[in-house]
DNA sequence: ATAAACTTTCATTTTTTATTGAAACTTTAA
DNA sequence: TTAAAGTTTCAATAAAAAATGAAAGTTTAT
């Protein structure tokens, strides 16, 4: 296998995870392919590379942007604007999660709260609804907290530790 | 907010949640369903509730079970199947991590390791590009291998110990 | 063996989601 | 200022994913 066809097999590859876990397969391509390029790049150059329209790369980048993996650049005597990716894998992993854990996962606990919340006093069926929801609540609570644990862990002594010992 | 309300709620976000995380709509709605039901549920109840049509109330039955996380029941005296959903929720989310890691992360690991492979000896460009998806492949696979850790963290004394300190 | 009760399959249709492209908008250099 | 270079927006279109429903397939009781 020689460079470009690795290139967009991994394009491809990261596209299709990208689908798989919610994220549109264009913005997992423009990633990766920033990813991977060792030159910060322009809108043109990405809409070559993947063959797609100006405004979905617009979009797209914007959209990456907003999650805070992609980064603007100006280069100087360059009235274009540049894109690169956040490389710093442990970074982008922290962005992602902090990012759907706001979107997805705050408001979904909201709900879970609420729905756990009404009078269970009335039927067996009430009890039974209201004592499942509020332990998913408990659960849901604890698994979004341990994200925002791991989240700190590399500024962590014992957090550190911790991860050599259980691998 | 009354029972019926809550549980409709419940189920919708639910099923929101799910397509976000890749899972389709119907699926997380059937098992949220089944999570919150006292008794276990036909075809025909898992029709009438969410108001889909049988050859969808089977197929997505089929994927829960295909999961692990939903079972098959038999009444004595009935004819009919019935469904149940894992409740114990330590259990659904090992069971979904497991089957996520099997189907998306280990094939997708399979390409970084071919796709980081590449004889980089030739130009800068490449051996960026091999660097990078290296990277890529280390941390994908420790994050894997996390998931296989967390996934015994209950059977395990110094894992329990370590995420109470963690929180 | 057979027919009633029930489940599965899959070609077709519907719904949802993503993409295009041209017009509107913004910025910059002269 | 203005026009060239570049970017964004969004209504229309295309593509992808999910749902339907009727026919085919199973199972079970008699």
């Amino acid at each position: 296998m020689e460079f470009k066809e690795a290139k967009n097999k991994f394009i491809q590859t990261w596209g299709a995870l990208g689908s798989q876990w919610g994220i549109n397969k264009t913005m997992a391509q423009i990633h990766a392919l920033l990813m991977v390029s060792a030159e910060p790049l322009s809108m043109e150059d990405v809409m070559e590379e993947l063959l797609i329209s100006r405004g979905n790369a617009s979009m797209n980048l914007r959209a990456l942007m907003d999650w805070g993996i992609v980064y603007k650049e100006y280069k100087s005597g360059e009235r274009k604007e540049f894109f690169t990716a956040e490389k710093d894998l442990d970074e982008l992993a922290v962005k992602i999660a902090k990012e759907r854990s706001k979107r997805e996962i705050k408001p979904a606990l909201k709900v879970l709260k609420d729905v756990s919340s009404i009078n269970p006093a009335s039927s067996l069926e009430t009890k039974h609804f209201v004592e499942q929801t509020s332990k998913l609540y408990d659960f849901v609570l604890k698994a979004d907290n341990m994200i925002d644990k791991v989240t700190e862990i590399k500024d962590n002594w014992i957090g550190r530790l911790v991860m050599k010992i259980m691998r």
